[in-house]
DNA sequence: TCCCGAGTACACTACACAGTGTAGTTTACT
DNA sequence: AGTAAACTACACTGTGTAGTGTACTCGGGA
């Protein structure tokens, strides 16, 4: 799993549309779906080409490998997490709907089977190799960056009492990645009813500490 | 990965020792090994046989398919986690140090190699294989139940206020694994300082929700 | 009409690995 | 020494799969 990515070169001068290549987008989008529903191993280059409707050899001559071909799906896939929206500080509403957005961001995610297949399909690949991590997903922790932005904002507005909001924010995200993310991908079962008891308790508990009075 | 599990049966009247057997027991120590290092679908028969000092046909005489080697490496994990002690609740101590014990129990689990190797392993089967949850960790999960116990028995002695111990406990238990079995497991970087401040500020904040005034 | 490039069908190599069959060797008890 | 079970060496089957080579088809532009 080391290399990097070549893109396709299109050798001629403006064949109708030059960007988006109809086979080069279904081979992709095979491609993610067959890795949600398998796995990085078990996906095989010829299911995806099956499912793609292309041959095998059209497959490997946009993506010279399964490891090339994955990456491009990872790819597509932060880029589509990119398009998140960033959650600012809003002193007009209470603190816990505004933190109560930042579960609903990743309970929204955990609800979607595609997302949580390809999170599967990526941490079986990133267990074995650490350093994929920061590659893959240095997007989705930009996520975390927000959460820091917002508890700063909160702070100077005086509604918070925090000495480091990185830490406020590692313990926040910590309870909520603990308490949903990572259940729903070892165990499956989502529970709203329960989840959404979580969500207040988890809120409540980190007003206690960090709520100004 | 479904089936049951066959023992071997010792025909003759007891050989000297009947319960430690040497060979069987260098293969389960070499297997444990190479699914450590290589996780389940990397680890060859041969290389555990080649590992255990055994010939390839001994290990299948003893274990007749892959997956009841594993399921046998599982069992004796689950019987090593088994010896962990109860920590029972004691008036004597802080609560903030009876807390902190529970912690220290995932903390030195994950800064145990063997350990993760083997959560990692074990991991990318339950991924893709919802169901082996409960039954490879049923003795681990009973860890929890340790946690209900203690806080049900600090309420009952007042110094906890709490309506439900179940929700506190996966409360707290949310916190310590998505703070630290989860980042271990991922990122393998395991930062004792961070780790440290983590756990107190951890403790705080569920005190700050739970603690009778 | 010719031609080129994208795409296809399909056979093929190379390899890794689970699991088996078997004949022969070692070990340990009597 | 004799014997049976445990063990070994090794060849072998079968399968799955990444990746390649090649001859062919088809559609659109010069």
């Amino acid at each position: 799993m080391v290399g990097g990515q070549r893109e396709r070169i299109m050798s001629n001068q403006a064949t109708t549309h030059d960007e988006t290549n109809a086979k080069q987008d279904s081979i992709l989008t095979a491609a993610m779906q067959v890795f949600v529903d398998e796995g990085y191993e078990r996906a095989s280059m010829d299911r995806i080409a099956e499912a793609a409707g292309a041959s095998k050899r059209t497959v490997y001559n946009y993506y010279p490998s399964k490891e090339i071909l994955f990456r491009a799906v990872i790819a597509r896939f932060a880029a589509q997490l990119e398009s998140q929206s960033e959650i600012p500080y809003d002193r007009s509403l209470g603190l816990e709907a505004q933190l109560g957005r930042f579960i609903d961001v990743e309970l929204s995610m955990i609800e979607n089977p595609t997302w949580l297949g390809f999170i599967k399909s990526l941490l079986s690949i990133i267990v074995r190799n650490p350093g994929f991590y920061q590659e893959a997903l240095s997007q989705y922790a930009s996520e975390k960056g927000a959460l820091v932005a917002w508890i700063r904002s909160a702070a100077q507005d005086g509604t918070l009492v925090v000495d480091d909001p990185g830490t406020a924010a590692r313990v926040f995200a910590s309870m909520v990645s603990g308490a949903f993310t990572w259940p729903a991908v070892y165990q499956g079962v989502v529970d709203h009813d329960a989840n959404r008891r979580m969500k207040d308790e988890l809120i409540r508990m980190f007003l206690c500490r960090y709520q100004s009075r």
